[in-house]
RNA sequence: CGCGGGAUGGAGCAGUCUGGCAGCUCGUCGGGCUCAUAACCCGAAGGUCGAAGGUUCAAAUCCUUCUCCCGCAA
């Protein structure tokens, strides 16, 4: 069970293994893009290729999305960023249960987006965990973990990808392990645990009275979704995808434009300092350096971003 | 048929409405100035105006079709 594109390298590790997967299960098609066309999320794409039976039950909970399961009478289940929360009913389907590999160390980041909350909070380590699904959101028994160092310029789509094939490996580890018997089961620490919520688009607006710190976190950590934003002067939205500390003392207000041309680049004041916004995209256009922006566009200079 | 923007020298854009010399800022190359420079001055190279068809004396510009890119919304 899963959905997005880090569920798909576990998928293909489980096959490659020689793991019999009987069903894989994903959200629904929802329309996707610009035409208005239903789209496959990407496991349903590998799951097809494969030659897998693809389930999609718009709410696996309810008796329609519980007889799926049934009908495919797993040993085991495995999920993924499957994105939807799972019963009592149906956990106790399969008789060997329902393993969940999480793209943070538990009990650190439970909920839906921890990639992106792990370095919007400024971690320097984060890491996979498997562990045996419950009834919660991510309190499960913890199985394997496995630790990475976040990158100073990573962002979130990039740490994803490098998430799921480590949690694609940590699968396999976890499996062999519980085939010999030598899997142990460690309770959660529930005291030291954290929950974020989903993103949404209002997670990425960038607040230029934070420091320099947490704003390149915010903006790595929301890129490439939901996206790090501002608002200039006019009102349009200013998508901002990586950021550079340019100077340890603040010239201007927070949001203060200190600078926009193509020779200095776009340059901007915060709490402790001024960060030059490297790379940026307009509405209708196309991601690109500020510095190239800003050869055919004029930004004024002295107002304030984030005030529209 | 969800709404909308876009494709023009290497980069970013104007020009399209109202058809009439291919422009701007920057970069590149050459020269000059300077103790020096990312500054300044002079000069040069570099374009099938996304593709195809149509209208016209004449199309980047008007009409038709197509391809690709992107914002919103989901």
């Amino acid at each position: 069970m899963g959905t997005p594109d880090f569920a798909v390298p576990s998928l293909k590790a489980l096959i490659e293994n020689g793991y019999e997967v009987v069903g894989v299960f994903c959200q629904p098609d929802r329309p996707k893009g610009r035409g208005h066309k239903l789209a496959a999320c990407p496991v349903k794409e590998e799951a097809l290729r494969a030659g897998i039976p693809v389930f999609q039950p718009e709410r696996i909970k309810r008796a329609e999305g519980v007889e799926m399961l049934r009908s495919c009478a797993p040993d085991l289940c495995v999920t993924a960023a499957f994105g939807q929360l799972l019963s009592q009913e149906i956990l106790d389907i399969p008789p060997l249960g329902t393993i969940n590999v999480h793209s943070s160390l538990l009990p650190k980041h439970r909920g839906s987006a921890p990639i992106n909350w792990s370095i919007m909070l400024g971690d320097e380590v984060t890491g996979v965990t498997t562990m045996f699904t419950d009834k919660g959101m991510d309190t499960g028994d913890i199985l394997l973990m496995r630790e990475t160092p976040i990158g100073p310029q990573e962002n979130a789509g990039e740490l994803c990808d490098r998430l799921a094939v480590m949690g694609a490996q940590l699968l396999i580890d976890t499996l062999r392990a519980l085939e010999a018997g030598t899997l142990t089961r460690t309770p959660q620490d529930h005291e030291a645990s954290s929950y974020e919520p989903m993103l949404s688009k209002e997670t990425g607006r960038i607040r230029f009275d934070a420091d320099a710190h947490a704003i390149d976190c915010l903006v790595r950590g929301a890129t490439p979704w939901p996206g790090a934003f501002t608002t200039l002067a006019d009102g349009q939205t200013m998508k901002v995808f990586a950021v550079r500390k340019v100077k340890d003392e603040p010239t201007a207000q927070p949001g203060g434009i200190v600078a926009a041309d193509s020779r200095n680049g776009l340059v901007v004041s915060c709490a402790d300092g001024d960060i030059e916004l490297t790379q940026i995209q307009m509405p209708g256009a196309k991601r690109m350096n500020a510095k190239d922006y800003l050869r055919g566009h004029t930004i004024e200079t002295g107002v304030c971003l984030g005030k529209a």
